[in-house]
DNA sequence: AAAATACTACGATAAAATTCGTAGCCAAAA
DNA sequence: TTTTGGCTACGAATTTTATCGTAGTATTTT
């Protein structure tokens, strides 16, 4: 049974997801341009995604490359499918409705979001 | 400054945002129909709760009933901007396909949410 | 070969969240 | 008035997450 990711893990996940395979090095760089992070408290929660399995690693020239066990579309279904339950009672409509409305979304996201419902809703 | 509530108040809060102010014992009865949870357990959330001015309380022929302080919208909205960042990279037009792709939405569902778009985009 | 450099491994600590046991209080029942 | 039932207060233990310090190992440089 695969549980979700925190925080942390997810943040590392992203990098992995956006710029592929990687060092803990690079990953770190990538976190220090937001924010403060340790080499090592990178290198823990990597560990410890390792150990959990989600993501797996290589030696490649002597130094180790990280790469995601789970793709990015599933992992964020199934945050959003938690996340939805917690926060709006699985009301999925009320969710959506919370995120595009108070001027959350640009015309052209809303004008996108509307196109992609009149294509899933012609099949 | 008013921080997200956790997982277990906001189970807490979903509760009395359905049934208005009530009493420990009412929180935990409607929890226990859905999983386990000891009756100090839902005290002890309510009293951190409590104590941070997440709800308040007030005593009512000798029992304590509590009402939550803040307003289910905004804390949901709250909530959705956290997540949408996290798990989404901020990119909500994306989070909204998630939400509604996959069957995960209903045809009711998605005339509804294409009326609300059709409506916030008229003004 | 010694020193410097650049990693990873491991263990520890800290902080936050979750859970519950025990004790105490008060009012109603016996 | 003693007992019982139902509730709250308080403190503690546990679990999970997050963070980092120190030590070790290997490679490159001198």
């Amino acid at each position: 049974m695969q549980s979700l990711p925190t925080d942390s893990e997810l943040e590392v996940l992203q990098i992995l997801w956006q710029n592929g395979a990687q060092t803990v090095r690079f990953v770190n760089d990538k976190q220090n341009k937001q924010r403060e992070v340790g080499y090592t408290t990178t290198l823990k929660t990597m560990q410890i995604m390792l150990d959990k399995g989600i993501i797996s690693r290589e030696i490649v020239e002597r130094s180790h490359i990280y790469s995601a066990n789970v793709n990015e579309k599933s992992t964020q279904a199934e945050l959003l499918k938690d996340f939805n339950k917690n926060a709006f009672r699985g009301d999925t409509a009320l969710l959506v409705m919370r995120a595009l409305g108070e001027g959350n979304a640009t015309a052209e996201e809303l004008a996108e979001i509307k196109a992609f419902i009149e294509r899933i809703t012609q099949s």
